[in-house]
DNA sequence: GAAAATCTGTAGCATATGCAACGTTTCAGC
DNA sequence: GCTGAAACGTTGCATATGCTACAGATTTTC
């Protein structure tokens, strides 16, 4: 709990409305446990106990794996992100996914249950409850983008439901969050597929593109 | 509040734990109305107020529309189940989803705000929120399921993803919960595709099936 | 029990998209 | 500024899957 981390804390939103100086009670109330990771490093095993925490430093990979150890439906995390929260409420007791520090990582165990257990108490419980919900909602939403994305049929409907999600400034443009390989890989399609649609669709003036840049001409 | 109603909430989820007699205090902290919708009758509009709450009796159905009014990622809902609730919490004033009742319906409104609005108090308030956290929680779980499913390339790879989600019995047999029509639109695939591949995999002893039931041999 | 509605399997056809390979451009670290 | 890595666009090919239509089976309704 050294000083460095309680920077990670104040950007973190389960601890928005706790003053800082109370920071060590709510952690204490969490039963936090900070460990640190190497590079490459495993969190998480898929079969060992489930685990939350939120990543103090560095960057970690949250993944399923099939039988032959693919990974997939990857999911990263920053400093000052949760994991695994959902499945701490949910109560689940052995981890379906497995979890690895890409960067040389901190983690801080963290557990949730505290909060519907309703024999525990804390003078921050209903705000760190309101903010877990108020995280797993704003997932839950993002969720729902998600597989209304992936529920389309056609790489171009795919295309257009997902920059649809994104914000527009006030001239049209929307700006993609990452590069062109990454969003293939969000949209799950094969990026050479997706290069060539797009190109299809600027042809065909439903889109102009420059770069990372988009306007939908709708 | 009438009696029907109260046999609807022991089933709920939401009310996990709180006492019979404690209802109308809880109902009266989250500020609850009911109303009830006629057969095809709207129950909230896309662009209007969003609004949370929870199905009393009968069932609805909640869903994005695009410009054409073509519905799509349909979610149905039935007595004692939630709906709303994610934008509720994520403090979404705008419903972008469009909310009818596919029956004659009672609904009973609640305002989930109350929960994390720091100013608000009731004995019951940290086991509703604690309720409301475990149903995100399996909602987000649920919404995670379908995103792995639905982020296969194959729809061979798609059938056994979903499969996979499904409890097997002692013998390894597998019931899907509905018809293999239904199963067509919850994996995003044309009805005859799956038709054809589910016969594909049984030929090549991938899948044995009878009806709803199904063996994944392997 | 008859009629209507829904579910299911099959087949032919068109095409969207996955995949592999290649060269060019852009980017990051030194 | 140099160098290796990553991102990007393009192309040819194979095929998986969407779509339509139809007919038999199954379920629901009256």
């Amino acid at each position: 709990m050294t000083g460095n981390f309680l920077e990670t804390l104040t950007h973190c939103r389960l601890f928005t409305g706790i003053p800082e100086h109370s920071y060590s009670e709510a952690l204490r109330f969490l039963r936090a446990r900070k460990k640190l990771f190497r590079k490459g490093e495993t969190v998480l095993h898929i079969g060992s106990e489930a685990k939350s925490g939120l990543v103090l430093s560095g960057e970690i990979e949250c993944a399923y794996q099939d039988e032959a150890f693919n990974k997939f439906n990857m999911n990263h995390f920053g400093a000052g992100e949760l994991f695994g929260e959902a499945m701490a409420c949910a109560g689940i007791e052995i981890s379906p996914i497995h979890v690895a520090a890409v960067s040389e990582s901190a983690i801080m165990f963290l557990d949730l249950s505290v909060l519907y257990d309703s024999e525990s108490a804390c003078k921050y419980r209903a705000d760190l409850a309101g903010n877990l919900l108020r995280i797993l909602s704003a997932k839950n939403i993002f969720l729902n983008q998600k597989v209304r994305i992936l529920s389309t049929k056609t790489l171009r409907e795919r295309i257009t439901a997902y920059l649809r999600t994104l914000p527009a400034d006030s001239e049209g443009v929307i700006t993609l969050p990452f590069s062109k390989t990454a969003l293939a890989e969000f949209l799950c399609v094969n990026r050479a597929a997706l290069s060539r649609e797009l190109g299809r669709m600027q042809s065909e003036n439903i889109i102009s593109m420059n770069g990372r840049e988009f306007v939908l001409c709708q």
